[in-house]
DNA sequence: ACCGGATCGTTAGGGGCCGAACTATATAGT
DNA sequence: ACTATATAGTTCGGCCCCTAACGATCCGGT
């Protein structure tokens, strides 16, 4: 996304009148994408998927889990995980190993490039995010964030 | 997304101290996710995907063009353009037909069928945006559109 | 008239995400 | 103990998005 530029006028094409609600969720989805797009073009470098940054940075925080407790933590299906995994044992970032309390399960576990993976991807993530948000000033940054999840916590109750 | 609930402290995980910034991106792509994934359960009952509706939608108010302009009025690429229309062409919601000015080109064109779709998606989608929008009061909205807005254009200018 | 550089749409390949269905295993309840 | 149900991870099919590359076509400049 964000390559290719957009009518100014394209927002007032719903003659219908709640134009200012469909600005706002177009808006923070097309925003959304284009952070989403930024992060992924960052790592790429360093061989990692925006969501695979994701999923390493838990691990090392929270140390080995579930592919379940993954998803939770990463927001998405358990079949989503089990994608992601499949790339980063590809590329020699995590492993999966037999879960001997519960033979169902199975345990994910950073491996040392793994590890130092993490720590370059933050660095650049971090520095790059703060850059972005520069936009905004302190207090700005507060109240957007707390709009969001305003918006979020009306979606998330029904 | 957004069907498994996600611990308090996750965002509390970035000990190097720029949580805020992380956390503006973080619940921006994550409320964008809720927001794209309602929109898309929504319109499940009228066959469309999120996507398809907004194209279906541009080709109303716009009236018919090349997948191109099509794409750069939905901000993709020509090359999801082909599987956009391949998906609505095969539910029978536009044609392509041959350009005569430009042999190079297409010309999409809503079918009888893909009008009706539009106008019930409109309805549809307008009243589920506004009641999820009215989380925020009016001014809050346009305070949210503007922060938005001030995020993008950083992005956008590099 | 011609050639080289844009542009059109498509294809191939890579992720990310989902829901539904399947196997293996665990657990609750009788 | 035994059965019914729930859960773990995977697979499959589907959609959305991107980049890179390709053949076809168009166009500007010589």
């Amino acid at each position: 996304m964000a390559h290719i530029e957009m009518p100014d006028d394209f927002y007032d094409q719903t003659p219908e009148g709640n134009a200012v609600a469909t600005e706002a969720v177009m808006n923070t989805i097309r925003t959304a994408d284009m952070l989403f797009d930024r992060i992924g073009r960052l790592l790429r470098p360093l061989n990692v998927s925006a969501a695979g940054g994701l999923a390493l940075g838990i691990l090392r925080d929270f140390g080995s889990m579930s592919p379940s407790e993954l998803g939770g933590r990463l927001i998405v299906t358990r079949s989503t995980v089990t994608g992601l995994l499949d790339s980063l044992e590809r590329r020699g970032y995590v492993t999966r190993s037999a879960n001997p309390a519960d033979r169902r399960s199975v345990t994910v576990e950073l491996t040392p490039a793994g590890l130092a993976v993490v720590a370059e991807l933050r660095t650049l993530v971090h520095a790059n995010e703060k850059a972005w948000m520069q936009a905004l000033s302190d207090v700005e940054l507060q109240t957007y964030i707390g709009l969001l999840h305003r918006v979020q916590d009306a979606l998330t109750g029904e």
